[in-house]
DNA sequence: TTTATTTATCGTAATATTGCAATAAATAGA
DNA sequence: TCTATTTATTGCAATATTACGATAAATAAA
């Protein structure tokens, strides 16, 4: 198949699952580490930065983008991109909160 | 394609998003909240619990324990699984410094 | 208007992922 | 030993992802 079955899950269980996708390739991680290295950036430094072909480049922005983690702005022929703090944030809480939850219960693993 | 070309990113940038890509499928999610909370289980539980078939769960399960997010006991017949606290913990600091990242410089986005 | 610059989109090939039926493997219990 | 129980593996189909060349689109500059 190939098809994830989201509706067998929740809400916070899939959103948190897309977040990490999102962050699922190095190529998105260096996009975004970049990005807050200098606050903003157009594509075609990203292309340099990272070393992939540009349409690969756009393609990653466009992910990122599309899950509100990063937005763009027109500027002239390029386009400046950079963090969107908010969500950035939301994510940040979600995926926090998933990464330092703690056992229920105590006593050792089996 | 579909082969990330993992050898132009550093090692730190290839860890953060296979951890992530682990992370990455609402099942996963649900497998490792179920184990927070029962502290371990055995597969068949989470099969019960999650609604997916069995081997569709053992092969989450199998994505899981090769990042050694979860570790596996034979008990019997059947396979007592629960998370991998001292891996959890390195995922957790790894993620999450990543995640508080702070943009170097000040000022406005584009 | 023509040309250069920059990014997005399209099309395509290679590979990966998801899901499950069928079945194997391994052990417990009768 | 035979049977039941539980999990892993195999094989397969459908879909998704990754990457890039070619090209379109949009604006700036000459």
């Amino acid at each position: 198949m190939g098809l994830t079955k989201s509706e067998i899950f929740t809400e916070q269980q899939n959103a948190i699952a897309n977040i990490a996708k999102a962050l699922g390739h190095p190529a998105r991680i260096a996009i975004l580490q970049h990005l807050f290295k200098m606050n903003s950036c157009i594509c075609g430094d990203l292309v340099d930065e990272i070393g992939l072909a540009q349409p690969t480049i756009s393609q990653h922005l466009k992910e990122l983008k599309t899950l509100g983690i990063i937005k763009g702005n027109i500027e002239g022929t390029s386009v400046c991109y950079c963090i969107d703090q908010e969500q950035w944030q939301h994510i940040q809480v979600l995926l926090t909160e998933f990464l330092s939850q703690k056992h229920a219960k105590n006593g050792e693993c089996c």
